[in-house]
DNA sequence: CAACCCCACTGAAAGTTTTTCACTAGATCA
DNA sequence: TGATCTAGTGAAAAACTTTCAGTGGGGTTG
């Protein structure tokens, strides 16, 4: 039929409700035009990144990551670049037209729309370092309320009272869990959070909230940030006020970003395994038994705190 | 003919030789195959990013501006992360095989092989950041040689003399142009490079490079780092031996990370033009009028000093 | 107001491309 | 050594796209 090559070749004249009857009808037994089959086929070897926050420098690490792991098994990777806080829904034409085999969600919040879209063309979904309890997805973390937890209980070995923390952007996993797990341990050992702050997982916000908390009378005499660039921010804010870490103040980040290594800081954190998140997304996506469709399987993995010298 | 279908479908059953035979001449006759023409319109919208080193900060801030270009007037990136200091003949194969509109190569090294395999392919390619004189190419890139100037100017102003310099690759057109404008500048004010040694542009070896020219008996007053995290390391390394910054050593770097301006360093560097830069090489790519196979356009951007407490 | 033209859309038919099918020849293995 | 398998093949069938010659509004002109 003549009138179906041409329901399917985008601009070819055509009357729009005969075009959608034509679509729905292909849809319904299953019909794919011979164009979208080569395009099916060039998009499977495709996975697209959605990432939110290239500019903090854990992001960058899990782009590295995937794309070496890509190039390995000869798969290519199209990285999305969100505005910052900015939900999936805005670019959610754009990333599905592509119609890569997978996607990956990172530091952004999936909607139920886009969720949803992506069933429908049976394209797999996974979050990495985002859980998402609303949205039935599979999801890769890094076990953030035993990270949170950790945090905790590196600031009480060391007898400090007055705790403080710095969080994050409120409506994320990453932050909820952290925090959930700082504050449980703290609640164990008979005390709980005396100060907070929010610092928007960024520097600027993360040097304003440390500001905020340590320029009072009775400031904490330690400081969970719930990233390492916060806590960074807050080490730097520290420095300039002449309160030393960790004598003055100790202070605990997460993520274990390249920078937290680095001399001027020797920052104690939690390690996020990045390599290991990076495969076991890749592993939900190439499991043949894990189905577009099917519930949110989360992988969760055992972060690695490490002692410096800051807390 | 069957044998012609075949010929373009990959995985089809044909014999190598005629498969090779059919397809030189279809490019004899200009005969393009169906499912090739849906494949290069869907290419079309792509640019593949290849680069050398995600890890420094600087190259996240060139994915971030490309994609979100790239995604306002609705293409995709597809980004190929290299290992350190390879060129890019390793995956050549791998990135041609999607057939991208163009390539943009970051931080990496061109071989002629590629370019032309690039040329026989109508792919255009820019290097951004880098320029190769063996290659006639497109590239864009800040006008490194002015940034060491102005570097070398900056130190000599406040009167220093034992000027050091912690240089990056050796091969690469950063380093090259960034050291010759520096040496430039000095020779113009009678005086010459005391100290130098090589940090490949990273944090760790930077780190060595650093300690190698401060642990010496008469020291450097003043050292340029061909780039930031360089920078970044000397500092530290310097905050170490309770060498003060900028009092005992003044420290000017080059690319302004988001980490120069932070309070830990306030380093003074020279700002590349990320964003502009970016434009340029859309604009390179995008112009008709510049064809995959002329000869090489090189587009120079300013560089702007950034005064801070480092130098 | 009717004749005319233009245009978007159409089905039939022609043209093009892919897939199927039946077969062959060489490689592999018990 | 014979059975079996596999990659490759042309012919034919099937699938798909494009061309072509209408067709029937809707507007425009005489």
């Amino acid at each position: 039929m003549a009138a179906v090559s041409r329901a399917f070749s985008p601009g070819a004249p055509i009357e729009a409700e005969k075009k959608k009857r034509i679509l729905a009808a292909a849809e319904e037994i299953g019909y794919i035009s011979p164009a979208r089959r080569t395009a099916n086929a060039i998009a499977a070897g495709t996975i697209t990144l959605v990432s939110g926050d290239l500019l903090n420098p854990f992001y960058p690490s899990v782009v590295d990551a995937l794309a070496r792991r890509l190039q390995d098994s000869g798969r290519q990777l199209i990285v999305y670049a969100l505005p910052a806080h900015a939900d999936v829904d805005l670019a959610t034409e754009q990333i599905l037209s592509s119609r890569p085999s997978a996607i990956i969600v990172t530091s952004a919040q999936l909607t139920s729309r886009m969720a949803r879209a992506c069933r429908q063309h049976h394209i797999k979904v996974v979050l990495l370092n985002r859980v998402q309890r609303d949205i039935r997805i599979n999801a890769v973390a890094c076990d953030n309320y035993q990270g949170g937890r950790d945090a905790g209980r590196v600031l009480l070995e060391r007898g400090h009272r007055g705790i403080g923390l710095i969080g994050g952007v409120a409506n994320t996993s990453t932050h909820v869990e952290r925090v959930r797990g700082f504050r449980d341990v703290l609640a164990e050992a008979g005390t709980s959070i005396q100060a907070q702050a929010s610092g928007d997982f960024d520097y600027q916000r993360g040097y304003q909230a440390a500001e905020s908390l340590i320029s009072t009378a009775n400031r904490p005499e330690a400081i969970f940030c719930c990233n390492d660039i916060m806590a960074l921010a807050l080490m730097d804010a520290a420095r300039k006020r002449g309160i030393r870490v960790p004598d003055d103040l100790a202070v605990v980040g997460f993520d274990d970003i390249s920078m937290a290594s680095w001399d001027a800081y020797r920052l104690t954190t939690i390690r996020q395994p990045v390599e290991r998140m990076v495969q076991e997304a890749l592993t939900l996506i190439d499991d043949p038994a894990i189905k577009p469709g099917d519930d949110g399987i989360t992988r969760m993995l055992a972060g690695t705190l490490v002692r410096r010298d800051s807390a």
